[in-house]
DNA sequence: TGCTAAGCGAGACGGTACGTCTTGTCTTCCG
DNA sequence: CGGAAGACAAGACGTACCGTCTCGCTTAGCA
């Protein structure tokens, strides 16, 4: 994130290298005042102390708090789509919206989007960033279960696929943001029927 | 909003009566710095300067500055769900996203609907107010749509009526929200399809 | 017939009026830091916390923290200029001169005054008020002494009074800045034989 | 300066030796800044920017930027005592306060001087440096005029060569440091009497 | 007419976080 | 090893809002 050489023949730069410590404690830090306080409580003020460092070694490499925490939640393998294979279209949508609804469902997580989309509203900046790298791949790897339906031959002549993501995630997030986040049986199947 | 004797017989308590004058300026100047600046570089401060008013009297009858532009906010017609029969399901449906999805194509009302949503995040109480006096009443009028339609006979055997609304909003909150606003045909039509 | 306030008094300006406790709060955290860490190691922070005040409270009223601690000095009696008489020019001018060098004999004054001299270089509007609050009215107590001197006659037919100024000031501030400070018998007499 | 090989059978160390090229560019960069921005407002960051050197280089040699600046003005002939002889003490006297006066009156010079003595103040040990290699050889200079007064035998029964040394340089510095400086007749002609 | 009660403007207050700045040290690679 | 580059810890700075408070003044109904 925010790395410029990635390739292997990337000639270094000169001068003092990015310390990996530094990288990983301000990580750590913003990670457990996430966790301590919540969101909108978490400062960089705070993780430059908790992590030992000082604030502008935070503001050198990310623009924003929001940042620091976009490249934690980026880290966490919870948010990825399930990607296994259920047999039917049906059932991966079912599959996928089972553990959508429920990861939302948890405090800490749901805060943390929360947190995400609120400041991707306050920033444009950031708004691009967190659509490029959190909700565009989300996005993706939805894709790629209308794909494997097409595949299969048992997609239905339901809506497209972009708005078929844009109905699911729109009905994650907007549950989400008011307040009624969580699993429902009644409602993952109306929208599995919706699709299908 | 936020008064106390409602009812008819209401006595009159004592004192110096709220201010008639001071409330229209603060909605006023709170609506000019709205359009001017962004919902996001309104303050207190700035509505009670414009307004000629302090501070306080903003607070003595709003919890929060959200609260100010959400009163702002109702007292617009635009925001209406537009009720009248057009003849089927399906039709009213139409008609109702393709009036939603353009109005959100404004950039100032995008801004104001964004900064109500944020602030809903950032404060619970608001959040409830949010809910109980905007986002509900454009459920229900939804709901008039489905209700309508059940009288006529013709609701298809789509989602229930709860998921229908939370699937038309969610899609336009998220699209709102994600920076991809406005009126799309394709999008609509899916969406017709989708809950009919 | 009962008549309010038709005093002379200035009329008090709208709004609330300024906290002689966060006034005199401010005054003391910064004489103790002062005494505590020194002169350099007094900061805006540092006071606001000690006296248990916001920030821009200290800014509201001092447009910077050698400001504040002018304010602090400059109720001190211990840089009155001493006005009793001694008798003649000569004896007036040893007092004078002898309080002097030994008040800035003491680490704490030394330190205190080296400091404000040092800010009246890197803030001109403070070196400004520094001149006209501080440095000034010692001048005018100095003239007293020759004044009086004139006034008895033995006004001797050595430097303008203002050059008399400038010398004896001069070089209480040239030893204090190049860490001399402090009383010198030999100083005194060459300086009371050079003004007289 | 600050160089570690000085006797003229130094046994030259090891390694690359140090880079005329980066210090003479330091000390041009050093004057360059001065001169634009003032000396508060130069920088070891901004002289390394400047020189194209790294930072550490500087620090390497110097131990403050105080130093730089010490050594860019210690290379000045301008801030010479005038030495030639005039005939007499008085007139000696006269020249070199007429050099003085008008010398300060300058405005870079001014600042130079005022921030020399202010990081005097800040920093202990460039203190000791300042007095060592700017003050006193300055007060040298002076005392020679005193000593070829004594020679000549006219020196006048006035203050010691010390105390002298003392009014002239503490009003100079004292009229520099409370923002009068420059030449003044008046002022000259009082000190040559108070000192003869 | 005077009393009581609340609203009002003004603006100072205690706080919190921000993002910037400078200092002196350190860590890398290159010549 | 010296030097260029630049990252690093530390911490003060001055600003921006927030939501609360304290003034004196105004505006009402009630006595």
């Amino acid at each position: 994130m925010y790395c410029e050489g990635m390739d292997s023949t990337a000639k270094r730069s000169p001068g003092r290298p990015r310390s990996t410590m530094s990288h990983q404690a301000i990580l750590a830090a913003a990670e457990e005042l996430l966790v301590e306080h919540g969101f909108s409580n978490v400062t960089i003020d705070g993780i430059a102390a908790r992590a030992g460092v000082g604030k502008q070694t935070i503001y050198r490499w990310w623009p924003t708090k929001a940042d620091v925490i976009l490249e934690v939640t980026a880290g966490k393998a919870e948010f990825a789509v399930p990607a296994e294979d259920r047999g039917g279209y049906a059932e991966d949508l079912r599959a996928f919206l089972s553990t959508a609804f429920t990861l939302s469902g948890d405090t800490h997580t749901a805060d943390l989007l929360r947190g995400l989309m609120v400041e991707s509203q306050r920033r444009a900046d950031f708004g691009d960033r967190f659509r490029t790298t959190f909700l565009e791949p989300r996005r993706h790897a939805f894709a790629a279960i209308t794909r494997r339906a097409a595949a299969r031959g048992d997609l239905p002549p339901g809506p497209s696929p972009d708005t078929a993501a844009d109905i699911v995630f729109g009905t994650l997030w907007y549950r989400l943001l008011t307040a009624r986040p969580g699993f429902n049986e009644q409602l993952v199947e109306d929208l599995v029927r919706a699709l299908t």
